[in-house]
DNA sequence: AAGAGATTTATTTTT
DNA sequence: TAAATCTCTT
């Protein structure tokens, strides 16, 4: 298979990989280019090549530099490296490009200080953090809020910073009159970031590029650290991705990116297809190796994904093609409207789960906007499947858990203005000061160059230098301003030697912020526990012997570890409700992709804009089809005559991506309630004699002649004509005191039942794992005593 | 300063 | 529809 000789040890290493895999392992030196199709092996690739380097080559882990998107692929295929490599890869520079680009500046403060004026205690601010400076950037350039919104500024800002423009060059290169107001906003936007001691996630790309401008030694020395540098979803990088990729790997010309362009899907945020695109004419000598064998899915979800992105104009030519079964059919289904699209997912995943042994965790639900997830969810709650959505509300950006946060941001960084003024504003510490005294503190702060947070302070420790007045407040305004300063300098002193988990205590002491919670209301109290939570999140970093160096870890880890993937398991698996976007990367067993109509996929904006620039619409198709590709074995796609769109019902026309879809891959095409509003091609007419109204979905839809397995007869998949709501399972009646047991939480006892509509949730103390609150209908619990 | 009512506006979101 | 933001009142 490889035609070279490898060490015994090593051999492993490409075992069972194809030719084009192993040469993608072996190929270690000048640029490679692998363009992967979805399934094909791109993290074994991606793992296996780093192994290699390590064992084969002798290269140490300090000289690869490995970059991914998410964290959640950089923690994936480090431990994926540890079980094939042991665990020698410590030094291993393996993460995502922002956790790279904060690395890089810690990893260098006095340049940093010197020349790009951030100090060491910077702060990453998050999206809502920017949208903050952003609002007050835009009332400082003097605008109404209304004639520019905050977001399509801060759109624009980071397009700027992604096309390494400074306010003052951006200035410089307007055209429009809508651009020069824009300039105006970044030039304040800028500044503002900067007294604070923050920067934000464009900058962290950005900003290293930047000082190996200024500082070309520290370019250097990375430079000849990394010899190999490795890049994931290549196709995904934006220009100044590209432009620090690039001069990181100039000296030793190992640069191995792999990406997919028919899996571009984040143009909209500035990704550029063209750094994939183009690979071989920026490395005239690059190796370009195509991975085009999926292993992942059945011939028929391969045949239909091919045939779907073939429309696309702007590709490669390139043909996926497989090895694997024939498969199931894929199943078409027209439904009435959103709610029996999702009674119809459900009563097919119970069946499924019924007539197959189907675990909830094999299946996935896929959308294009989150907002379809809410009907989806109503659906499985009143079922007894077990569900999660992915991408919900995450937990670090919960208030109760920002506001607490925002109190650690602001003892490590006295800078930071954002999360200032959500003391104010969230903490009963607060109360009393309204936007014209943190204004005149704010004013204080950039007159006299201090921190925001000494302009509190100033109140109760007058400040050491002579010339420093205390900001001017009087009257009921300078005792709130008081209050607020000696609760910041008692809980900063508290910082210094507390470990974070006491420090935690502090806060809630003295901000007194137990009391914002009202414990008669059962909503209040979750919220509570969600506090309670983060000292837990907290309590994690207690054994750090540096607080400071504790609680910048942290902060750091809150900023760029947006854990998506905390959401508690129940042991029993759930099914997943996800949108198409956060899809990439995975795979389930069975995929159900949901609204495949016009306007929601392909969603409004790509249909409007389609005759004067296509490429919105195609990335919708690529959306589909990285949808498609996440199917192994069995794929759903429905649509729905009718659906509720921003609180009215209207008419829901198919999907155009569907005509992609080959008629003999399809199976059932049926219709089950009357549709109206004015359809594309009718289903009717292209599948003829595929209607069955009102039969029982047996033996209905088959049409490519295949005949069904024994065990996995697809007539049982065929769905039945009204999909009929599902009662939910009788709840058992818990009282307090009782003690039960649950799959994976263990013992516990009941503290409390609280009503909820049709349900009851149930909060158990469990011996091992705390508090948890449960919904009764669905809880694996039995009561034990 | 704070709360109540009115108005506006709706993708996707790795970091 | 529903969330978020704005305006007006107290």
């Amino acid at each position: 298979m490889a035609d070279q000789v490898t060490r015994p040890d090593t051999a492993r290493l490409v075992r069972g990989l194809n030719d084009d895999q192993v040469r993608a392992v072996q190929t270690t030196e000048g640029p490679v280019l692998v363009v992967a199709g979805p399934g094909s092996g791109k993290t074994r690739v991606l793992t296996h090549r780093i192994a290699w380097l390590l064992e084969e080559k002798g290269v140490l882990p300090d000289q690869i530099l490995a970059m991914t998107f998410t964290n959640k692929a950089a923690r994936e295929m480090r431990d994926r490296i540890e079980r094939l490599a042991g665990d020698e890869i410590g030094g291993l520079w393996m993460g995502t490009f922002h956790s790279f680009g904060v690395r890089l500046l810690r990893q260098n403060p006095g340049v940093v200080a010197d020349r790009l004026g951030l100090q060491p205690n910077f702060l990453v601010y998050d999206d809502s953090d920017q949208q903050n400076i952003v609002k007050r950037a835009i009332q400082l350039a003097g605008l109404d809020p209304r004639q520019l919104v905050p977001r399509r500024a801060s759109s624009r800002i980071s397009g700027a910073k992604n096309q390494m423009l400074s306010p003052k060059e951006f200035a410089a290169s307007v055209t429009s009159h809508d651009d020069e107001v824009i300039a105006r906003v970044y030039e304040h936007y800028a500044r503002l970031l900067r007294e604070a001691n923050a920067v934000d996630f464009d900058d962290l790309l950005r900003l290293p590029i930047e000082l190996f401008d200024r500082a070309p030694q520290v370019l250097d020395r990375y430079q000849t650290q990394f010899r190999y540098i490795l890049v994931d979803e290549y196709q995904d990088t934006n220009r100044v991705q590209y432009v620090l990729v690039t001069a990181l790997a100039n000296r030793w010309r190992n640069l191995f990116v792999v990406g997919d362009p028919d899996q571009s899907i984040y143009a909209w945020r500035a990704a550029d297809i063209r750094n994939i695109l183009e690979f071989q004419s920026d490395y005239p000598d690059a190796t370009r190796i195509d991975l085009e064998v999926n292993y992942r899915s059945t011939a028929r979800i391969v045949k239909v994904a091919d045939a779907v992105i073939r429309e696309n104009k702007q590709r490669l030519d390139r043909k996926l093609t497989t090895t694997n079964d024939e498969g199931e059919p894929i199943a078409l289904r027209e439904l009435a409207d959103q709610n029996h699209e999702a009674q119809f997912v459900v009563a097919e995943i119970r069946r499924l789960m019924q007539t197959q042994g189907l675990r909830p965790d094999a299946v996935a639900v896929m959308y294009r906007t989150t907002a379809q997830s809410r009907v989806l969810e109503e659906a499985f709650r009143v079922s007894d499947v077990p569900y999660r959505v992915v991408g919900g509300v995450k937990f670090y950006e919960r208030k109760e858990v920002r506001d607490v946060i925002a109190v650690l941001r602001l003892l490590h960084n006295p800078s930071d203005v954002v999360s200032l003024e959500r003391v104010i504003g969230s903490f009963a510490i607060g109360k009393g000061l309204g936007p014209k005294a943190v204004d005149t503190i704010r004013d204080w702060s950039t007159a006299y160059q201090r921190p925001i947070s000494e302009g509190f302070i100033a109140f109760v420790e007058p400040p050491a230098d002579a010339d420093v007045p205390v900001p001017g407040l009087s009257g009921a305004a300078k005792t709130a301003a008081t209050k607020v300063g000696s609760a910041l300098a008692r809980m900063r002193d508290g910082a210094k030697t507390a470990t974070l988990s006491e420090l935690f205590d502090q806060i809630v002491e003295v901000t007194g912020y137990r009391n914002a919670f009202d414990g008669s209301i059962e909503e209040e109290m979750q919220r509570w526990a969600n506090v309670l939570e983060l000292r837990t999140d907290l309590s994690r970093y207690d054994a750090m012997a540096d607080p400071t160096e504790a609680l910048a870890q942290y902060l750091e880890q809150v900023a760029l570890v947006a854990d998506v993937d905390t959401m508690e398991d129940d042991g029993q698996g759930q099914v997943t409700l996800i949108t198409l976007h956060s899809a990439k990367g995975l795979e389930f067993p069975v995929v159900f992709i949901v609204g495949l109509e016009e306007g929601l996929l392909p969603i409004s904006r790509a249909v409007e804009a389609e005759f004067q620039d296509p490429q919105p619409m195609e990335e919708e198709r690529r959306l589909f089809y990285v949808g498609i590709t996440r199917a192994q074995k069995m794929l759903f796609l429905t649509y729905a005559s009718s659906r509720q769109l921003y609180g009215r019902y209207s008419p829901g026309v198919e999907s155009r991506f569907i005509e992609s879809i080959p008629q003999t891959a399809l199976s059932t095409v049926s219709r089950s309630y009357p549709r109206f509003g004015n359809s594309r091609t009718s289903l009717r007419d292209r599948v003829g004699g595929a209607e069955r109204l009102g039969g029982h979905g047996r033996g209905a839809g088959r049409y490519d002649g295949s005949q069904p397995g024994q065990s996995d007869d697809f007539s049982q998949l065929s769905p039945s004509m009204r999909a009929e709501p599902v009662a939910a399972r009788p709840s058992q009646t818990y009282s307090a005191g009782q003690k039960v047991f649950h799959n994976k939480f263990g013992e516990g006892q009941v503290v409390g039942v609280e009503p909820r509509r049709d349900d009851q949730e149930v909060v158990v103390a469990f011996d091992r794992h705390g508090t948890k609150r449960l919904m009764a209908s669905l809880a694996p619990l039995d009561i034990i005593a």
